[in-house]
DNA sequence: TTTTGAGTTGTTCGA
DNA sequence: GTCGAACAACTCAAA
C-alpha cells in the first residue's frame, strides 16, 4: 500500500493537528517529514532564537511519534524540490500539512501544489494554524478589516473555533523508512557567541511543555491576568508565544481550556471574565496580525501607512547597538533587551517600552528593531512581528496615536513598583533605592557611591535625554501629519 | 449615500 | 498629590 506523507511546518504537535489526523485517517502508512529550508529565496530565514527552539522542538516531535510506532524523518533543501524528490523515493499517494499563511509559505504550498500535482499527486492542505483562516474574516462590506475591535466583535460574536481534535494512538508504518538526516549536523545551536545557554533554564519546547504551560498559566494567572499581565515582575502572562508559533499547541486547545477553567472558577464563585476576555483577546491579537499579513504581503518591511515612507529616521548604528546590549542607560529599557538576550523572550510590556525607545526617542527606523526581535525572540513570528512594530512607530494599522510616546522612567515605576525586575535583569543597578532607580542619573552622588554606582563606568549614563528626545520625535510626527494633509488637498 | 460612533497598551500640564 | 483635559484629525465599520 501506498504511503502518504504529513509534511511538518509550524505545527510540531499531534493533538489537533489535522493535517496528521487526516493522513491516519486515510488508512495508509504515513510518513512524517520536516524539512529545514534554508535556501528558498525571498522568506525570512529563520533567526537564531528560532533555530534553537526548533531543535528542541523537532526532538520533541520525534519522540513522541515514536511513541506511536513512526518516526520523524529530516531532510534539508529547498522544500519543493525535497518535496518533490521525496514523493518520487518513497511512492507517496498524497501529502497532508497544515496550511501556513506567511506570503512566501503560501506561495510555496502553491508551487508545491503545482508541482506534485504534475506527478498526480495531491497536496492536501487543513487548517489549524490559527483560530480562523485568516482570509475568511471580513467586514459587512467585504473588505479585509484594518482596526482590531470590530475584527475581536466579528470573531468573538462568531461560531466559537473547532473543538481540539485528539492525538492518534498509533500511526501506520511503511514498510521501509525512508533515511533521515541528523538533526544535530544541522547545527541550529546559535555558535560564537552561545547565547542560548540560558534559554535551557526558561522553557520547555514541546507538545508536552506547551500544555504544561497552559496549565500552569489557567490555574495561576487567568483569573488575574487582566491586570498582572502588564507586570514583567510577576509571572502574570501565560508565555505560550514560542509554543503557539511552532504549533505546539493550537490556539482553539488554549481557546477552549481558557472557556473550560472560566466556567469552572465561575461555578466557585470566583468570576474570572475579566481575565478570560483578555487572554482570549490577545489570542485574536496574533489572528488579526495575520489577518493584516495576508492582506497586506509587504507589512513586514514597507510602513503600513503610506505617509511615513520617507519619515526624517535617524542613521544611528551607536544608538541600535546600545539598544540591543541593554547599555542605554534606561534601566527598564535596558532590563528587558537583557532579559531577551539571557531568555529568548520579553515581556510585552517591556516589548512596547524598548519599541518606543528605539522609534521614537533614538529616531531609528521600526525595522532595524523589527530585525532584531526576529533573530532573537523564541516567538519570532512574521506577522506578530511586524504588526506590532508598525503599531508602536505609528505607520500601522489602528496605530498608537502620534503623541503616545512611552517614558521609559514613568513606565518603570508604574510597571515595576518595587523594581524587583529592573533589579534582576541590571544587577550593577541593585543597590539603589527605589526612587532613584528608574533614573539613576538623577540620583544625588552620594547615593550612587553609596550603591556602588559609577554613572559611565558600572552603568552607562543616558544615551539620549528623553524630553528632548519626545520633542524631536512630536516634530517629526508632525511633519508626517502636515505632509498626509498637503497631500490631502 | 451619508452619518455616526469609536478607536489596546500614554504623558503632560494646569487647576 | 490628585485629577481631568488636551494632545489632531482621520478613517474605519456599520447603521
Amino acid at each position: 500500500m501506498k504511503p502518504v506523507v504529513v509534511w511538518f511546518r509550524q505545527d510540531l504537535r499531534m493533538t489537533d493537528q489535522r493535517a496528521l489526523a487526516a493522513a491516519v485517517e486515510t488508512g495508509q502508512p504515513v510518513i512524517p517529514l520536516y524539512i529545514l529550508d534554508d535556501v528558498s529565496p525571498s522568506h525570512w530565514r529563520m533567526g537564531g532564537a528560532s533555530r534553537w527552539w526548533l531543535d528542541k522542538s523537532l526532538a520533541r516531535l520525534g519522540h513522541n511519534l515514536a511513541e506511536c510506532g513512526s518516526r520523524l524523518i529530516l531532510r534539508r533543501g529547498a522544500a519543493a524540490d525535497v518535496l518533490d524528490q521525496f514523493v518520487t523515493e518513497t511512492s507517496a499517494s498524497a501529502v497532508f500539512t497544515q496550511a501556513a499563511f506567511e506570503p512566501w509559505a503560501s506561495a510555496l504550498e502553491t508551487d508545491v501544489h503545482t508541482r506534485l500535482l504534475g506527478r498526480g499527486v495531491e497536496l492536501k492542505r487543513k487548517t489549524g494554524a490559527l483560530l480562523m483562516r485568516p482570509d475568511a474574516m471580513r467586514t459587512k462590506t467585504g473588505g479585509p478589516f484594518k482596526v482590531y475591535t470590530p475584527f475581536w466583535r466579528a470573531l468573538r460574536s462568531g461560531a466559537p473555533p473547532t473543538s481540539p481534535l485528539p492525538a492518534p494512538t498509533s500511526i501506520k508504518a511503511p514498510a521501509h523508512w525512508p533515511a533521515s538526516e541528523n538533526r544535530h549536523a544541522w547545527k541550529l545551536h546559535p555558535a560564537k557567541p552561545d547565547w542560548s545557554k540560558g534559554f535551557d533554564d526558561h522553557w520547555s519546547p514541546g507538545e508536552q511543555g506547551a500544555r504544561a504551560r497552559l496549565d500552569t498559566f489557567l490555574e495561576s494567572a487567568l483569573r488575574d491576568y487582566g491586570a498582572n499581565r502588564n507586570r514583567p515582575d510577576c509571572p502574570g502572562t501565560s508565555k505560550l508565544s514560542p509554543h503557539l508559533h511552532f504549533g505546539e499547541i493550537s490556539p482553539a486547545a488554549c481557546w477552549h481550556a481558557a472557556e473550560a477553567e472560566g466556567q469552572r472558577l465561575a461555578a466557585e464563585g470566583r468570576n474570572a471574565d475579566n481575565g478570560l476576555e483578555t487572554f482570549l483577546k490577545e489570542l485574536v491579537w496574533r489572528e488579526f496580525s495575520a489577518h493584516l499579513l495576508v492582506h497586506w504581503p509587504t507589512l513586514p518591511e514597507l510602513p503600513f501607512k503610506p505617509e511615513y515612507a520617507n519619515f526624517p529616521w535617524a542613521d544611528d548604528a551607536a544608538g541600535l547597538r546600545a539598544w540591543q546590549r541593554g547599555l542605554t542607560g534606561y534601566p527598564i529599557v535596558d532590563a528587558g533587551m537583557r532579559e531577551l538576550w539571557h531568555t529568548g523572550w520579553m515581556h510585552n510590556r517591556v516589548r512596547m517600552i524598548v519599541a518606543s525607545f528605539l522609534v521614537k526617542d533614538l529616531l531609528i527606523p521600526w525595522q532595524h528593531g523589527e530585525a532584531w526581535f526576529w533573530d532573537t525572540l523564541v516567538d519570532a513570528d512574521l506577522a506578530s512581528n511586524a504588526a506590532s512594530w508598525q503599531w508602536v512607530a505609528g505607520c500601522g494599522a489602528d496605530a498608537a496615536p502620534y503623541f503616545r510616546i512611552f517614558n521609559p522612567s514613568r513606565q518603570g515605576a508604574t510597571f515595576d513598583p518595587d523594581g524587583a525586575y529592573v533589579r534582576r535583569w541590571v544587577p550593577e543597578l541593585a543597590k539603589l533605592p527605589n526612587q532613584h532607580l528608574f533614573e539613576p542619573w538623577n540620583a544625588p552622588s552620594l547615593v550612587l557611591s553609596a550603591s556602588d554606582v559609577t554613572l559611565g563606568v558600572s552603568y552607562p549614563l543616558p544615551v539620549v535625554d528623553h524630553a528632548i528626545a519626545r520633542k524631536r520625535a512630536l516634530d517629526a510626527l508632525n511633519e508626517v501629519t502636515k505632509r498626509r494633509q498637503e497631500s490631502a488637498s
